[in-house]
DNA sequence: CCTTTTTACTAAAACGTTTCAGACTACAAC
DNA sequence: GTTGTAGTCTGAAACGTTTTAGTAAAAAGG
């Protein structure tokens, strides 16, 4: 017997009112059967249930009681990017996996919104989602996706976002991060430096990127990354504008490779290399190592995530660590109380910390 | 401003009745201006969006129109265990991702079902996930979860799972696939295997199991693959009886290594360790090495899935390759297929591969 | 100029629930 | 013998849409 094979169905699809027509009783006794057992007798509610058994009843439809309590049960997550790379970029799992914590805590469905790629933008899906709420993770400032979130009025919490007024943000201190990472480098004596970037905009250029460009960044991590860095520079007496620094279209190794054949050939070879992912400073040591360039010897290589790769690495990567998990728990749960009706949106700055792992080393000439 | 500054408002929330209302139009006027553009003129169109401009109407409700066209325009994905260890879980991931493609493609929303833990399962989350249909993932036959998942008569495509009659099926050839692994090792030499155990019901016990347990395994992967490796041992004329099978609780490096304990001190130790997965063959590693016991030389190891890390690790881990990613695909797509009315369920056998990255190695005695 | 077709719009009935405000009974309390 | 009160159950009105079947006017066809 099939699954569908149930006795009952009695022709149409089964009904909270039919179950009640069926036994006789008015649809708002069965309804309080499944949802306040002591408005009714337990003999009664036995025989609800019984019926709906019967005729395959599987219990309150969850479109009809989302309407009528006007909640949907479930939150979203808006992603940089097509949704599926949310799977393949080890930073965001991390994160889904903290946001999932406290959805499950609170019994709530998450709902991963689907993207489309950016040429061809579609916002239906946000649009259309059934959720009580949004977290927002990292996109651009002028996605029209945001845009669409943004017009939906539910609740929403940004995280590593630019700020909008009124919406709670969670994120870390990429600038602060940043500039650590970028003192240390410098404080081995390193004087060519140069960075390898993340997408700076919706529609990212590739290639070598104008300090002008750089500023205008409407990704927020990428923004006060390179602020970070540039602030270090500064400071130690560099002159950033002959800092190259170099747009990935894509976090990937791939892209770090891609990086790295460009900055190596460049003229003073730098001597060491500010990424702004693992995955990037992954390539980027791939393709120093195929030009028998050693690291951290001839190359110095610094990461941003902390992916648990990282530390397997030989040598392992010294890179920002931040808190992924913490972050998605954090997002979730100001989305939750911001569902619950508390009032004052609390911003949440998580801590980052340099980790050297004793691969990184003066330049060698 | 804040977001939620937006002018017009007037007081209540903005329905689409209250837009038409505010124009002097008929609701379904407004409905057909966002669903039926051929259905008024552009001119009336216009003016619709621009009074729910000024109202603030977001939209048509996901909610309303849900029901009214009963469909939810998202599917479910069941999880063997509490949603947050599906980040964690590294074959996991990737099934998702592949998922998530396919309701990309389809502009459909991915959500993601509350498990809650083992002891106080809550089915709630499932029966009422606002969903036209569902994927199950590797979860035990007994689970009340997946009961009540079929109890809601959704379209259902059940992946890694005993099977259910009726409802369409990806699986790999689990036993097959094992099978060959156990056989690579008694070709090597091996009399004295182990093995490694992911859990093998819904309560799993942890610990050595007695082959009736190993027969009676609800959860598909842990049955099938045990049947592999006992076919194996048989036909080489091995006494499968005497080959000891440790159950873990969770799959994880740390429970690898706790089995490992176990097994390095029976007596004969054996020679050879068949692990159902490649965290816990890590774990198995990392427990020899402890020991010092060298791999290959001492102790052969293989595990099961061939995560991106299992190329990586020193020497390399023997492992059997599946197509992760591909798997959640064609679950995606064969409950799409489904939803879109396709008669025939189509099942799927996908394909896996041995492969041994040369560091298993003979018996040293 | 009359008929047919097209265009632009509408009324009303769903869709499957929950909840509010009773209503009826029975029984205890005063 | 009235009044409460608790315990059960019900009727009807939402919740926010879409869709079907239709009307009235305008355009096209002869």
């Amino acid at each position: 017997m099939g699954v569908n094979g149930g006795s009952g169905g009695e022709g149409q699809k089964a009904t909270l009112k039919r179950v009640a027509r069926e036994l006789g009783v008015s649809p708002s006794t069965v309804s309080n059967a499944y949802n306040r057992p002591d408005q009714l007798s337990p003999d009664l509610r036995e025989r609800v249930f019984e019926t709906a058994r019967q005729l395959g009843y599987p219990g309150p439809d969850p479109l009809g009681r989302g309407l009528r309590r006007r909640r949907a049960g479930a939150i979203g997550v808006l992603y940089t990017d097509r949704l599926s790379y949310a799977f393949a970029d080890p930073a965001a799992v991390p994160f889904l996996e903290g946001v999932s914590e406290a959805t499950e805590e609170a019994g709530l469905g998450l709902l991963l919104i689907p993207g489309a790629p950016r040429d061809k933008r579609d916002t239906s899906a946000v649009r259309e989602a059934a959720v009580d709420g949004l977290i927002v993770f990292c996109m651009a400032e002028e996605d029209p996706l945001l845009t669409a979130a943004l017009e939906r009025r539910l609740p929403v919490v940004l995280v590593e976002q630019p700020p909008v007024e009124g919406l709670p943000a969670i994120v870390i201190d990429d600038e602060g991060a940043s500039r650590e990472a970028a003192e240390h480098l410098i404080e081995l004596g390193h004087e060519k430096l140069a960075v390898v970037s993340i997408e700076l905009s919706y529609r990212p250029e590739g290639g070598f990127v104008s300090v002008q460009r750089q500023r205008s960044a409407t990704y927020r991590p990428s923004q006060a990354r390179l602020a970070g860095y540039e602030s270090a520079a500064e400071a130690a007496g560099l002159d950033w504008e002959q800092t190259p620094v170099y747009e990935c279209v894509e976090n990937s190794v791939e892209q770090g490779r891609n990086a790295a054949r460009r900055l190596l050939d460049t003229d003073p070879r730098p001597t060491a290399i500010l990424c702004m992912s693992d995955l990037l400073a992954t390539g980027v040591i791939e393709e120093a190592a195929k030009r028998d360039l050693s690291v951290p010897e001839d190359l110095s290589v610094v990461g941003f995530d902390d992916v648990p790769d990282a530390a397997r690495m030989k040598p392992p990567l010294p890179t920002v660590s931040q808190p992924h998990i913490e972050k998605g728990q954090r997002a979730g749960r100001a989305l939750i109380s911001l569902l619950s009706g508390e009032p004052a949106p609390q911003n949440y700055l998580l801590p980052t910390q340099l980790v050297i792992r004793g691969s990184t080393a003066p330049p060698s000439s």
